[in-house]
DNA sequence: ATTCAAACTTACAAAAATGTAGGTACTTCC
DNA sequence: GGAAGTACCTACATTTTTGTAAGTTTGAAT
């Protein structure tokens, strides 16, 4: 009912509006290493060096900042085994599971479509 | 078939590969505005000044960059009016719309999950 | 004569993203 | 003993992105 005597009313959520949260998340999603952080955990649970071999260019420096921010939006879980050396396990929650299916299409678009792109790229 | 006496063999697209042309693609349709600009010409042509009443919070400047970008990926359409003052107006191409329709989709999921994403928000 | 509007552009400044290099802890392998 | 591997963190420098404010052009309205 979102209107009792002491509540606001709340706006519809709308990535088009300057004050959305929703606006925060795409662009965590759509950050430039987020986005294919998330394209590779769909394919299962990895590692951060095999997150760092996968992901070509990617730094360690932001391949952890980026699976922190995506761990703290909770679309990302971290899972540590307490053992030497290190052995931490990445994945997908149910949440980014829905998150990086999207992404996963829209890149998959991409590159079905990429020949038409390679005129404007020459330019 | 890809392989006459002087071509090389030309590696299938992906995005996960930091030399793919399909990675400045990808970029760019999920530049902080390109991204928004697409989803407002899903619903149709616009002028410059529309959009940037539609999008909030996009400066003259981002917008003008924004476009341009876009149109020279051959996303987006460009039509002005020899007039004065000027009227220009702004649509997608086939292209542009195919890649609209898929970043609309990840908006709207991103809308609709949005309450699932607030309590990680708070932190 | 002044103001207004459109769709930009430009110069400059500030903020954000990204990269590089180095360090850490501990263990196992050579 | 020394090297390698893991999953990071930190300081620092550089690059990229973004914002702000101002200027441009021309005709029409006041």
């Amino acid at each position: 009912m979102n209107s009792d005597r002491f509540s606001l009313p709340i706006p519809a959520p709308d990535v088009l509006s300057e004050r959305c949260p929703s606006r925060d998340v795409l662009r965590h999603m759509t950050s430039r290493w987020g986005t294919l952080v998330l394209i590779v955990l769909c394919h299962g649970t990895h590692r951060f060096s095999e997150l760092k071999r996968n992901i070509g260019g990617v730094s360690e420096r932001m391949l952890a900042q980026t699976l922190q921010q995506l761990e703290g939006d909770g679309l990302v879980l971290r899972v540590a085994h307490d053992v030497v050396p290190p052995h931490v396990e990445y994945s997908l929650t149910p949440l980014g599971q829905g998150a990086a299916d999207r992404l996963r299409e829209l890149a998959a678009w991409i590159e079905d479509n990429l020949p038409a792109f390679l005129p404007a790229q020459a330019a």
